[in-house]
DNA sequence: AAATGTCGAGCGCCTGAGTGA
DNA sequence: ATCACTCAGGCGCTCGACATT
């Protein structure tokens, strides 16, 4: 049914190898000025549309590549890295591994089949370290945004970004605003610093904090909690009802469990800012932090993505070249919800 | 480098053709179970998997569907739909027109070269009536799920929601509960009425609940703003700065809106219930509604999936069969930002 | 020596027709 | 005749190796 290199040749009275080369914008066997008119005349007026599978076999890649994402909510990197990858000429394929190790592997096994010329994984896993190192030696081009992780650790090229760091600066900016009792809400974070283990992401961070301002850690500070703004109201209300005095303010992981914990201050009664500090760690421009005010170290996702885009720019033109790591500093945007003033 | 038929032809002994039935699940020309077995020992130890480009090309289809997003934040849509294709042996990919009728277009118009074999499109375009019938007559199966339009005027298969429905039925429940002068918040809807305009989708709606109850509709009472919670927020704050006597309740068109809703009425020191019914249209199980206990109507999200997707199977076992409608009655489910008691 | 155009093998897989038991 | 398997052509496109000006 759809319109072919064939049909195109049988219209101009050319070969279909000709047709090819004309409508290709590659160099060496150029076509001729005529030629070339024609042949696009002709494409244009049938709606020629390159049939991508067979491009991909021939050629053995598919301009196509695949974006590897915990969740599939990670929606502003996705949109970015789609602008980005466009001006390459490539494709972007999303696939969600909802948080399972297994799974992610799984989806990494499936992709050679499919000719995706390189993978970005927003969320390097540790765990899967030695399925990434078998992925590469078969090939593939593997670009990583590291976030637990320090990346130095990571032999990939890679964005590392500092979230653990967040949480300390978090604590040193919340402990010169006078608060004293910061809870850290959700995430792998919470659940670490709660069975006492400090040695990585948020809850190493949580640690750092402490002894900067030269607190003490108590683990009973740490709430945590499933995914979700209804999961985050419930903690959060347990934790202040079993004893308000254990908590002056709240780190929480992700401005989605923000939506909760706000709600779940409000209706404990207290004031945001004055008697229950709150910050967060998420993406620039997150609307949730600006709509309520709320204090943020803010992930430069555009800076992010775009190196993303350019270390696979990179790997893609050199693909034996040595591996590069960008390390970018996320800001800290101060708002009312922990200020005392 | 990747293991193709070949290598397991190679190590088999056998044929590349016999390789290929042997892997098959067809039925006709059948391979022995010794071969069977051999084959898929062979398959499994070498890591063989199928390359997809070559596969669609050879079948003239890929087993993939596309799914055409008006944003990409549909995410219950996008997983439930995957779970459910995955059952029938289909992968999905995801696009976004990022409502743009144009991009809409475009994106169909590249879907016939990646040999997708079916469309699902989240959102029936009314202006793109003409570019889907002509992608019909080129061989595309299209799948829609209908917001705005009547089913009986859309000549697809087509699962039908009643969007406008709902702002009928708000307004009745609004209106029982003692409500009198009841916003409409954001989404076309909004534009609609505030330009006089009655004839689809929310604004229908809208006009139809004012008769039904026997209240005039004020213009006035229309509340557009942009996307997002922080538009929202400004938008509303305004409409309760201007005349707080205006409104006694609103209608907010999506959920991601209302949560700027709900400030903006927190902020004005209004009572939700009491001094100012909310209410909302969106998906069952939307987690702000039931945070913050606001009346929805409800699409029935999994059933609307789960229909979209029969539709689909439908579609591709009988290609030239009739054109199934679908229509799902949405529910009310009434809670405290509604009730005055 | 270019510049322009054609040939044809082949990417990996499927499948109808054919071979031999 | 059935069963088990192989041959070979083709899906649409690319690209190295020629042929023609």
């Amino acid at each position: 049914m759809a319109v072919t290199l064939q049909d195109i040749a049988n219209n101009t009275g050319l070969s279909v190898s000709t047709v090819s080369r004309a409508l290709s914008t590659e160099k060496s066997p150029h076509a001729g000025e005529q030629t070339r008119r024609k042949v696009f005349a002709a494409a244009a007026k049938l709606g020629y549309r390159p049939n991508v599978s067979a491009r991909a076999l021939a050629r053995g890649r598919s301009d196509n590549v695949a974006l590897l994402l915990p969740e599939l909510d990670c929606i502003p990197y996705i949109h970015q890295i789609e602008t980005h990858l466009d001006e390459l000429g490539l494709h972007v394929t999303p696939f969600a591994s909802h948080w399972q190790t297994e799974r992610e592997a799984e989806l990494l096994e499936s992709l050679p089949a499919r000719m995706l010329d390189a993978v970005i994984n927003l969320h390097y896993l540790a765990a899967n370290k030695d399925v990434y190192q078998e992925h590469r030696r078969r090939g593939q081009r593997l670009i990583f945004r590291v976030v637990e992780e320090d990346i130095e650790d990571v032999p990939f090229d890679c964005i590392g970004v500092d979230v653990d760091k967040g949480v300390r600066v978090l604590i040193e900016h919340l402990h010169a605003q006078g608060y004293r009792r910061i809870g850290l809400l959700g995430g792998f974070g919470a659940t670490d610093v709660a069975a006492g283990r400090f040695d990585r992401g948020h809850a190493r961070g949580y640690m750092q904090g402490h002894q900067a301002v030269g607190m003490p850690v108590e683990t009973g500070r740490a709430v945590p909690c499933g995914a979700g703004m209804v999961e985050a109201y419930e903690a959060a209300r347990k934790a202040l009802a079993s004893g308000r005095d254990d908590f002056d303010a709240f780190i929480v992981q992700s401005p989605d469990k923000l939506t909760g914990v706000i709600k779940a201050v409000q209706d404990a009664g207290l004031t945001i800012g004055r008697d229950m500090g709150l910050a967060t760690i998420g993406a620039e421009d997150e609307p949730v932090c600006s709509l309520y005010d709320v204090t943020t170290w803010a992930q430069p996702v555009y800076r992010v993505c775009k190196g993303l885009v350019s270390l696979l720019k990179n790997r893609l033109d050199d693909p034996e070249g040595p591996i590069h790591k960008i390390y970018y500093e996320s800001t800290l945007v101060a708002r009312s919800s922990s200020s005392r003033g």
